[in-house]
DNA sequence: TTGTAAGCGTTATCAG
DNA sequence: CTGATAACGCTTACAA
């Protein structure tokens, strides 16, 4: 673990000249610069970090915290994340934040009170108004979440018209009794597909049925709920999000229903029947988000649109076509 | 961002009285401690974590760096080596190496720059030796791929075992031509795995034959290629890890083959047929490893096993049994 | 109980 | 071209 000043020492130089050499600066002798390269390497010097990063004051870290690391979505926003900084010499912290929405601010904080470029942030919470001194000193980018109570970056999809998409395809295929099934509606995502559904549904001259409505289905028991509640009701599904509809597929094996689900997984067309899904963009999600980061620490008084809503797609497979089940 | 002496200036205080607050050293007059708090809180006080942890020298961020973070066996690591930073008030640093072994260092020296207290590494290539000088500062724990070229903390799981275990299970159901699919053999992983097939045959009194080998099959393309090469051949294919298993399932679709593959992954078993697996423990993997990591941080001078392997498990589903295509 | 001085390792400033 | 000095924000050791 050798210091700057223990390299100074040993080359008989100083250490700033020893800071120059490994920075570059062009204004050592050559005669010198070789010198304290050779004792660099001897004494296998490497700069200490922490030490740099508190001199400069420049972060040099940004944070991701998305609900689970282990949903491929989110995963796939914070390897964009990490790429988009890696490429500036930055690195990234990660937090999975998990399905309590009083506890994200608990896991939050200690994430913050770091020097942090900025924070990506996937909320599990509907307001983060208590945030607001936070982001006042770290700016937050949101990213398929839109910020509840605080003005902030938002990088999201356009839940509203993946929702009016899917389900109108659903209409499209005959049906006039769909059912939407989803988490909870605090999430800004469920909250705007519902919207789009009911939208599609009222196009569609069709009435909008409370009892079509199933939430809590983001695990498997509920999801098994959820469409009990409603399966002798509907003659096909929209799901809100891919959780939802992961949930969902061990009950659809029992009891098969046509399905739109907003969202695309992992073997998603690899199952019989191949879900149809909403395609969403992670990979942009994270990426737009670590890039304002970076710009707005490049030029922190530029001024940028605040939303910023990506497209959807409908990929279509088999499970729209699924046979309901006879009634 | 104020700082502690602009809090001092404000309330009339030394710095170090201020400190003393924040830390709650009792050593501080009731009203002083008041007056100085209600200015922190007026100023909106958040100590610089830079300059705290400079100054602590106690590095208190765990670097986590796997293959990828959108495969859900890594995620899962990254999870827990999170869960348990977190519990012991540290941050996670994250990377993924991609699939260029010739660019796993560089891609990890940045990470190892930074004072790290450790870094979970499952590694893409089979040398780090050219890692040691920095194995000398940042103390490296591998996860599921042992280390090649140099001594390190290892927390593996049962290759040979599990492999011997999915191997002798389809030779149980009469399977004489067993086909291994896996990726590279320069991963210790799939080449322990090869043992034990290999082992499971011999044991059987099958012979070993090279033509029932095929790598390269980690993606779809490669997958396609080694079933094409093998099928013929095999009558039951035993797939060397989950990234493979995910890669053969669209030609497995084409051409059934009885199945058991080494790794769990989400809805194996909701295919049809249902994927029998290997399970692993990825949790236990994470959570061991950066238990490690701290407790080396608080003990330096402790003694460690150096290398530890979890038991996997045999989940029977239905793709043992899969009847295999005519011939 | 409170404050002063010094230093963690690096770099900017300015002098030589 | 090189070096002394100071400073980043905080805390430890030591005084007062």
């Amino acid at each position: 673990m050798a210091t700057m000043r223990q390299i100074a020492a040993a080359a008989g130089v100083s250490a700033k000249t020893v800071s120059r050499v490994f920075n570059d600066d062009p204004h050592v002798l050559p005669a010198t610069r070789e010198r304290v390269e050779s004792i660099m390497r001897e004494l296998d010097y490497v700069p200490n970090s922490l030490a740099t990063a508190f001199r400069s004051g420049r972060p040099s870290v940004i944070g991701v915290a998305v609900p689970d690391i282990v949903d491929p979505f989110f995963a796939e926003i914070a390897r964009a994340v990490e790429r988009t900084a890696r490429d500036h010499d930055m690195s990234t912290l990660v937090t999975s934040l998990g399905d309590d929405p009083d506890r994200e601010r608990a896991v939050l904080e200690p994430m913050l009170r770091r020097q942090l470029a900025g924070v990506v942030l996937a909320p599990i919470s509907d307001d983060q108004s208590s945030l607001s001194a936070w982001a006042s000193r770290t700016p937050f980018v949101f990213v398929d979440r839109a910020p509840g109570g605080l003005a902030a970056d938002a990088f999201t999809q356009d839940d509203f018209g993946g929702a009016f998409t899917a389900t109108t395809h659903l209409v499209e295929h005959g049906h006039r009794r769909i059912g939407f099934v989803g988490d909870e509606l605090a999430l800004p995502t469920t909250a705007e597909r519902l919207r789009g559904y009911r939208a599609a549904l009222t196009e569609a001259g069709l009435p909008a049925d409370e009892e079509l409505i199933a939430l809590g289905a983001a695990t498997r028991e509920g999801a098994a709920r959820a469409l009990a509640a409603i399966d002798s009701q509907a003659t096909a599904l929209f799901s809100s999000n891919a959780v939802c509809t992961m949930a969902l597929l061990p009950a659809l094996a029992e009891q098969p229903l046509p399905l739109v689900a907003f969202g695309d997984f992992p073997l998603a067309e690899l199952l019989r029947p191949s879900v149809s899904v909403i395609t969403q963009d992670p990979e942009a999600l994270g990426r737009l988000a670590a890039e304002r980061i970076i710009d707005r620490l490049d030029r922190p008084d530029a001024r940028y649109r605040r939303s910023t809503v990506l497209p959807v797609h409908l990929v279509e497979r088999d499970s729209c076509r699924a046979a309901p089940a006879v009634r």
